[in-house]
DNA sequence: GAATAATAGTAAGTCGGCTAATGTTTTCGT
DNA sequence: ACGAAAACATTAGCCGACTTACTATTATTC
Protein backbone atom coordinates (compact mmCIF):
# COMPACT_ATOMS: atom_id res chain seq x y z
CA UNK A 1 0.00 0.00 0.00
CA UNK A 2 2.91 2.19 0.61
CA UNK A 3 4.69 1.80 -2.23
CA UNK A 4 2.25 2.53 -4.96
CA UNK A 5 0.16 5.11 -3.75
CA UNK A 6 2.70 7.45 -4.15
CA UNK A 7 3.57 8.64 -7.53
CA UNK A 8 1.93 5.93 -8.71
CA UNK A 9 -1.53 7.45 -8.02
CA UNK A 10 -0.53 9.76 -11.32
CA UNK A 11 0.87 7.02 -13.21
CA UNK A 12 -1.26 4.41 -12.91
CA UNK A 13 -4.13 6.58 -13.71
CA UNK A 14 -2.92 7.69 -17.14
CA UNK A 15 -1.75 4.25 -18.85
CA UNK A 16 0.40 4.90 -22.17
CA UNK A 17 2.73 8.19 -21.81
CA UNK A 18 3.34 8.03 -18.03
CA UNK A 19 6.69 8.39 -18.47
CA UNK A 20 6.56 11.97 -18.50
CA UNK A 21 5.02 11.97 -14.33
CA UNK A 22 8.07 9.84 -13.47
CA UNK A 23 10.78 12.52 -14.34
CA UNK A 24 10.44 15.01 -11.65
CA UNK A 25 10.13 11.95 -8.65
CA UNK A 26 13.83 10.44 -10.38
CA UNK A 27 15.02 14.05 -10.18
CA UNK A 28 13.91 14.71 -6.49
CA UNK A 29 15.05 10.81 -5.18
CA UNK A 30 18.45 11.21 -7.37
CA UNK A 31 18.89 14.68 -5.94
CA UNK A 32 18.12 13.38 -2.41
CA UNK A 33 20.59 10.39 -3.17
CA UNK A 34 23.36 13.03 -4.32
CA UNK A 35 23.19 14.66 -0.90
CA UNK A 36 23.44 11.53 1.20
CA UNK A 37 26.57 10.43 -0.41
CA UNK A 38 27.93 14.11 -0.48
CA UNK A 39 27.26 14.05 3.25
CA UNK A 40 30.69 14.77 5.15
CA UNK A 41 32.20 16.61 2.00
CA UNK A 42 30.26 20.02 3.05
CA UNK A 43 29.19 19.65 -0.36
CA UNK A 44 25.35 20.68 -1.82
CA UNK A 45 24.37 18.50 -5.00
CA UNK A 46 25.71 20.29 -7.79
CA UNK A 47 28.49 21.58 -6.33
CA UNK A 48 30.52 18.52 -6.39
CA UNK A 49 30.24 19.19 -10.37
CA UNK A 50 32.14 22.07 -10.18
CA UNK A 51 34.55 20.31 -7.87
CA UNK A 52 34.85 17.80 -10.63
CA UNK A 53 35.64 20.18 -13.59
CA UNK A 54 37.88 22.40 -12.16
CA UNK A 55 40.26 19.63 -10.78
CA UNK A 56 40.28 18.17 -14.29
CA UNK A 57 40.63 21.53 -15.72
CA UNK A 58 41.87 24.75 -12.97
CA UNK A 59 41.09 28.08 -13.80
CA UNK A 60 37.79 28.13 -15.70
CA UNK A 61 36.05 31.27 -15.89
CA UNK A 62 32.19 31.67 -14.39
CA UNK A 63 30.67 31.56 -18.08
CA UNK A 64 32.67 28.37 -19.11
CA UNK A 65 30.96 26.98 -15.78
CA UNK A 66 27.91 28.04 -16.66
CA UNK A 67 28.20 26.48 -19.99
CA UNK A 68 28.93 23.55 -19.04
CA UNK A 69 26.82 23.26 -16.43
CA UNK A 70 23.90 23.85 -18.62
CA UNK A 71 22.36 26.32 -16.34
CA UNK A 72 22.16 30.17 -16.30
CA UNK A 73 24.82 32.49 -15.15
CA UNK A 74 23.10 33.79 -11.73
CA UNK A 75 22.96 30.25 -11.05
CA UNK A 76 26.74 29.56 -11.08
CA UNK A 77 27.32 33.29 -9.70
CA UNK A 78 25.64 32.35 -6.87
CA UNK A 79 26.88 28.57 -6.10
CA UNK A 80 30.20 30.20 -6.09
CA UNK A 81 30.40 32.93 -3.83
CA UNK A 82 28.55 30.07 -1.84
CA UNK A 83 31.58 27.58 -2.04
CA UNK A 84 33.66 30.51 -2.27
CA UNK A 85 32.38 31.75 1.48
CA UNK A 86 32.66 28.23 2.35
CA UNK A 87 36.40 28.19 1.39
CA UNK A 88 36.61 25.23 -1.61
CA UNK A 89 37.16 27.89 -4.22
CA UNK A 90 38.95 31.15 -4.83
CA UNK A 91 38.26 33.53 -7.21
CA UNK A 92 39.66 36.03 -9.20
CA UNK A 93 39.32 38.65 -11.59
CA UNK A 94 41.11 38.25 -14.93
CA UNK A 95 43.73 40.82 -15.67
CA UNK A 96 43.76 39.98 -19.68
CA UNK A 97 39.55 40.13 -19.55
CA UNK A 98 38.63 42.43 -16.63
CA UNK A 99 35.32 41.22 -16.80
CA UNK A 100 35.83 37.52 -16.24
CA UNK A 101 36.24 36.15 -12.77
CA UNK A 102 38.47 33.14 -12.88
CA UNK A 103 37.99 30.37 -10.43
CA UNK A 104 40.31 27.49 -9.27
CA UNK A 105 40.10 25.23 -6.43
CA UNK A 106 41.43 25.63 -2.88
CA UNK A 107 43.55 23.37 -1.03
CA UNK A 108 40.36 21.80 1.22
CA UNK A 109 38.85 21.66 -3.20
CA UNK A 110 41.06 20.55 -4.47
CA UNK A 111 41.58 17.71 -2.27
CA UNK A 112 37.69 16.69 -2.63
CA UNK A 113 38.72 15.72 -6.30
CA UNK A 114 39.21 12.16 -6.06
CA UNK A 115 36.82 11.63 -3.43
CA UNK A 116 33.89 13.01 -5.84
CA UNK A 117 34.76 11.02 -8.90
CA UNK A 118 34.34 8.07 -6.34
CA UNK A 119 30.81 8.87 -4.97
CA UNK A 120 29.95 10.26 -8.80
CA UNK A 121 30.45 6.46 -10.22
CA UNK A 122 28.92 5.35 -6.35
CA UNK A 123 25.67 7.61 -7.15
CA UNK A 124 25.73 6.36 -11.21
CA UNK A 125 26.19 2.34 -9.29
CA UNK A 126 23.27 3.18 -7.44
CA UNK A 127 20.65 4.79 -10.32
CA UNK A 128 21.28 1.82 -12.65
CA UNK A 129 21.53 -1.09 -10.20
CA UNK A 130 20.04 -3.81 -11.61
CA UNK A 131 19.96 -3.39 -14.98
CA UNK A 132 21.98 -5.17 -17.44
CA UNK A 133 24.49 -3.22 -19.56
CA UNK A 134 22.29 -3.62 -23.14
CA UNK A 135 19.22 -1.59 -20.09
CA UNK A 136 21.69 0.91 -19.29
CA UNK A 137 22.97 1.65 -23.30
CA UNK A 138 18.86 1.50 -23.44
CA UNK A 139 17.96 3.78 -21.07
CA UNK A 140 20.59 6.75 -22.07
CA UNK A 141 19.81 6.28 -25.41
CA UNK A 142 15.79 6.80 -24.27
CA UNK A 143 16.99 9.35 -22.24
CA UNK A 144 19.12 10.89 -24.85
CA UNK A 145 16.25 11.41 -26.99
CA UNK A 146 13.84 13.31 -24.14
CA UNK A 147 16.21 15.36 -23.61
CA UNK A 148 16.39 16.52 -27.19
CA UNK A 149 12.99 16.34 -27.38
CA UNK A 150 12.67 18.87 -24.20
CA UNK A 151 14.97 21.24 -25.53
CA UNK A 152 14.36 22.79 -28.55
CA UNK A 153 15.97 25.40 -30.04
CA UNK A 154 19.59 23.92 -28.31
CA UNK A 155 20.08 22.50 -31.52
CA UNK A 156 21.43 24.33 -34.49
CA UNK A 157 21.01 24.13 -37.65
CA UNK A 158 22.12 21.27 -39.18
CA UNK A 159 23.52 18.33 -37.58
CA UNK B 1 29.76 23.40 -31.89
CA UNK B 2 26.61 24.00 -29.71
CA UNK B 3 24.77 20.80 -29.23
CA UNK B 4 27.43 18.56 -27.88
CA UNK B 5 29.67 20.87 -25.74
CA UNK B 6 26.85 21.29 -22.83
CA UNK B 7 25.85 18.00 -20.63
CA UNK B 8 27.53 16.15 -23.28
CA UNK B 9 30.35 17.34 -21.59
CA UNK B 10 29.56 15.04 -18.51
CA UNK B 11 28.13 11.90 -20.89
CA UNK B 12 30.72 11.75 -22.89
CA UNK B 13 33.72 11.30 -20.21
CA UNK B 14 32.06 8.59 -18.43
CA UNK B 15 31.37 6.15 -21.29
CA UNK B 16 29.21 3.66 -19.72
CA UNK B 17 26.63 3.96 -16.78
CA UNK B 18 26.60 8.10 -17.67
CA UNK B 19 22.51 7.50 -17.57
CA UNK B 20 22.60 9.48 -13.98
CA UNK B 21 23.96 12.70 -15.60
CA UNK B 22 21.58 13.23 -17.78
CA UNK B 23 19.08 12.94 -15.12
CA UNK B 24 19.14 16.58 -13.60
CA UNK B 25 19.61 17.94 -16.94
CA UNK B 26 16.43 16.48 -18.24
CA UNK B 27 14.72 17.71 -14.73
CA UNK B 28 15.21 21.01 -15.59
CA UNK B 29 14.44 20.97 -18.70
CA UNK B 30 11.47 18.87 -18.34
CA UNK B 31 10.48 21.93 -15.89
CA UNK B 32 11.38 24.53 -18.27
CA UNK B 33 8.73 22.84 -20.65
CA UNK B 34 5.93 22.97 -18.49
CA UNK B 35 6.40 26.19 -17.10
CA UNK B 36 6.19 27.32 -20.61
CA UNK B 37 3.07 25.25 -21.32
CA UNK B 38 1.27 26.11 -17.97
CA UNK B 39 2.15 30.25 -19.37
CA UNK B 40 -1.25 32.27 -19.43
CA UNK B 41 -2.54 30.04 -16.58
CA UNK B 42 -1.17 32.06 -14.10
CA UNK B 43 -0.02 28.49 -12.37
CA UNK B 44 3.86 27.19 -11.58
CA UNK B 45 5.17 24.19 -12.60
CA UNK B 46 3.99 21.79 -9.40
CA UNK B 47 0.73 23.60 -9.22
CA UNK B 48 -0.60 22.09 -12.11
CA UNK B 49 -0.60 18.58 -9.81
CA UNK B 50 -2.78 20.26 -7.20
CA UNK B 51 -5.07 21.37 -9.65
CA UNK B 52 -5.81 18.22 -10.89
CA UNK B 53 -5.76 16.15 -7.88
CA UNK B 54 -8.78 18.60 -6.25
CA UNK B 55 -10.35 18.85 -9.78
CA UNK B 56 -10.47 14.88 -9.50
CA UNK B 57 -11.75 15.00 -5.43
CA UNK B 58 -12.00 17.72 -4.08
CA UNK B 59 -11.35 18.64 -0.54
CA UNK B 60 -8.31 16.85 0.37
CA UNK B 61 -6.05 17.47 3.62
CA UNK B 62 -2.57 18.64 2.92
CA UNK B 63 -1.62 15.45 3.98
CA UNK B 64 -3.13 14.10 1.63
CA UNK B 65 -1.88 16.42 -1.18
CA UNK B 66 1.76 15.79 0.40
CA UNK B 67 1.40 12.35 0.42
CA UNK B 68 0.43 12.17 -3.50
CA UNK B 69 2.94 14.93 -4.45
CA UNK B 70 5.56 12.35 -3.04
CA UNK B 71 7.29 16.01 -1.31
CA UNK B 72 7.55 16.75 2.11
CA UNK B 73 4.86 18.48 4.22
CA UNK B 74 6.31 21.94 4.21
CA UNK B 75 7.11 22.15 0.34
CA UNK B 76 3.22 21.80 0.19
CA UNK B 77 2.29 23.84 2.94
CA UNK B 78 4.23 27.17 1.20
CA UNK B 79 2.56 26.09 -2.53
CA UNK B 80 -0.74 26.33 -1.31
CA UNK B 81 -0.60 29.20 0.84
CA UNK B 82 0.66 30.84 -2.43
CA UNK B 83 -2.06 29.41 -4.85
CA UNK B 84 -4.46 30.45 -2.19
CA UNK B 85 -3.44 34.32 -2.02
CA UNK B 86 -3.09 33.21 -6.34
CA UNK B 87 -6.45 32.41 -5.94
CA UNK B 88 -6.87 28.93 -7.07
CA UNK B 89 -7.50 27.03 -3.89
CA UNK B 90 -9.14 27.85 -0.66
CA UNK B 91 -8.13 26.62 2.64
CA UNK B 92 -10.71 26.15 6.15
CA UNK B 93 -9.79 23.97 8.89
CA UNK B 94 -11.61 20.68 9.43
CA UNK B 95 -14.86 20.40 12.50
CA UNK B 96 -13.97 16.72 12.45
CA UNK B 97 -10.28 16.88 13.09
CA UNK B 98 -8.86 20.27 13.88
CA UNK B 99 -5.64 19.33 12.92
CA UNK B 100 -6.74 19.24 9.65
CA UNK B 101 -6.62 21.98 6.61
CA UNK B 102 -8.93 21.16 4.38
CA UNK B 103 -8.16 22.27 0.77
CA UNK B 104 -10.81 22.94 -2.46
CA UNK B 105 -10.51 24.47 -5.66
CA UNK B 106 -11.89 27.88 -6.16
CA UNK B 107 -13.93 28.30 -9.39
CA UNK B 108 -10.66 30.22 -10.67
CA UNK B 109 -9.20 27.28 -9.63
CA UNK B 110 -11.86 24.46 -10.97
CA UNK B 111 -11.76 26.33 -14.52
CA UNK B 112 -8.15 25.32 -15.06
CA UNK B 113 -8.89 21.95 -14.61
CA UNK B 114 -9.47 21.10 -17.53
CA UNK B 115 -6.97 22.92 -19.24
CA UNK B 116 -4.09 21.36 -17.51
CA UNK B 117 -4.96 18.01 -18.16
CA UNK B 118 -4.80 18.82 -22.17
CA UNK B 119 -1.61 20.38 -20.90
CA UNK B 120 -0.13 17.70 -19.03
CA UNK B 121 -1.07 15.62 -22.21
CA UNK B 122 0.53 17.40 -24.14
CA UNK B 123 4.22 17.70 -21.96
CA UNK B 124 3.91 14.04 -22.50
CA UNK B 125 3.09 13.99 -26.11
CA UNK B 126 6.47 16.25 -25.98
CA UNK B 127 8.43 14.55 -23.62
CA UNK B 128 8.03 11.15 -25.72
CA UNK B 129 8.02 12.37 -29.18
CA UNK B 130 9.77 10.19 -31.58
CA UNK B 131 9.66 7.03 -29.29
CA UNK B 132 7.86 4.16 -30.67
CA UNK B 133 4.76 2.37 -27.92
CA UNK B 134 7.50 -0.10 -27.41
CA UNK B 135 10.18 2.25 -26.31
CA UNK B 136 7.79 4.60 -24.21
CA UNK B 137 6.88 0.94 -22.18
CA UNK B 138 10.59 -0.06 -22.34
CA UNK B 139 11.04 3.72 -20.99
CA UNK B 140 8.96 3.67 -18.12
CA UNK B 141 9.50 0.27 -17.25
CA UNK B 142 13.43 1.61 -16.74
CA UNK B 143 12.64 4.75 -14.94
CA UNK B 144 10.80 2.83 -12.61
CA UNK B 145 13.22 0.66 -11.68
CA UNK B 146 15.57 3.29 -11.34
CA UNK B 147 12.85 5.34 -9.08
CA UNK B 148 12.85 2.04 -7.01
CA UNK B 149 17.16 2.13 -6.91
CA UNK B 150 16.77 5.47 -5.65
CA UNK B 151 14.35 5.07 -2.91
CA UNK B 152 15.67 2.62 -0.45
CA UNK B 153 13.40 2.36 2.47
CA UNK B 154 10.41 3.60 0.93
CA UNK B 155 9.63 -0.10 0.20
CA UNK B 156 7.65 -1.79 2.81
CA UNK B 157 8.86 -5.36 3.93
CA UNK B 158 7.23 -7.35 1.36
CA UNK B 159 6.01 -7.12 -2.10
C1' DG C 1 37.77 57.68 -32.64
C1' DA C 2 33.14 57.62 -30.85
C1' DA C 3 28.76 55.34 -30.70
C1' DT C 4 26.91 50.84 -30.46
C1' DA C 5 26.63 46.01 -29.67
C1' DA C 6 28.04 41.93 -27.35
C1' DT C 7 29.86 39.54 -23.21
C1' DA C 8 30.80 38.69 -18.04
C1' DG C 9 29.10 39.05 -13.82
C1' DT C 10 25.92 40.74 -10.08
C1' DA C 11 21.50 42.01 -7.54
C1' DA C 12 16.71 41.32 -6.50
C1' DG C 13 12.84 38.64 -6.34
C1' DT C 14 10.21 34.16 -7.14
C1' DC C 15 9.50 29.23 -6.85
C1' DG C 16 10.09 24.26 -5.75
C1' DG C 17 12.40 21.45 -2.56
C1' DC C 18 14.61 20.15 1.82
C1' DT C 19 15.75 19.90 7.17
C1' DA C 20 14.98 21.24 11.86
C1' DA C 21 12.17 23.09 15.30
C1' DT C 22 7.50 24.38 17.17
C1' DG C 23 2.66 24.36 18.27
C1' DT C 24 -1.95 21.85 18.20
C1' DT C 25 -4.82 18.30 18.36
C1' DT C 26 -5.82 13.24 18.30
C1' DT C 27 -4.98 8.80 19.44
C1' DC C 28 -3.11 5.12 22.07
C1' DG C 29 -1.27 2.41 25.92
C1' DT C 30 -1.08 1.44 30.42
C1' DA D 1 -8.30 8.67 32.82
C1' DC D 2 -4.08 10.40 32.01
C1' DG D 3 0.27 10.85 30.08
C1' DA D 4 3.05 9.59 26.06
C1' DA D 5 3.17 9.05 21.23
C1' DA D 6 1.68 10.12 16.72
C1' DA D 7 -0.21 13.11 13.14
C1' DC D 8 -1.15 17.77 10.90
C1' DA D 9 0.39 22.01 9.87
C1' DT D 10 3.51 26.13 10.12
C1' DT D 11 7.85 28.92 10.59
C1' DA D 12 12.58 29.82 9.64
C1' DG D 13 16.36 29.13 6.98
C1' DC D 14 19.03 26.97 3.35
C1' DC D 15 20.03 25.58 -1.65
C1' DG D 16 19.40 25.13 -6.68
C1' DA D 17 17.18 27.23 -10.46
C1' DC D 18 14.98 30.84 -13.19
C1' DT D 19 13.71 35.69 -14.97
C1' DT D 20 14.44 40.43 -15.12
C1' DA D 21 17.07 44.26 -14.54
C1' DC D 22 21.67 46.57 -14.22
C1' DT D 23 26.85 47.50 -14.24
C1' DA D 24 31.30 47.05 -16.18
C1' DT D 25 34.18 45.83 -19.73
C1' DT D 26 35.57 44.49 -24.40
C1' DA D 27 34.51 44.25 -29.52
C1' DT D 28 32.51 46.20 -33.62
C1' DT D 29 31.25 49.17 -36.78
C1' DC D 30 30.50 53.37 -38.95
Amino acid sequence: MASSDWPGSLVADRAPGSAGALIPAIARAHRAMGERLLQGTGLRTGQELVISLLGDSPGRSQAEITRWLGVEPPTTAKMLARMERAGFVERVRSTEDRRVMLVTLTEKGRSLHHRVGELWSELNRITTAGLSDKDQLELERLLLRVLENLTPGDSPVLE
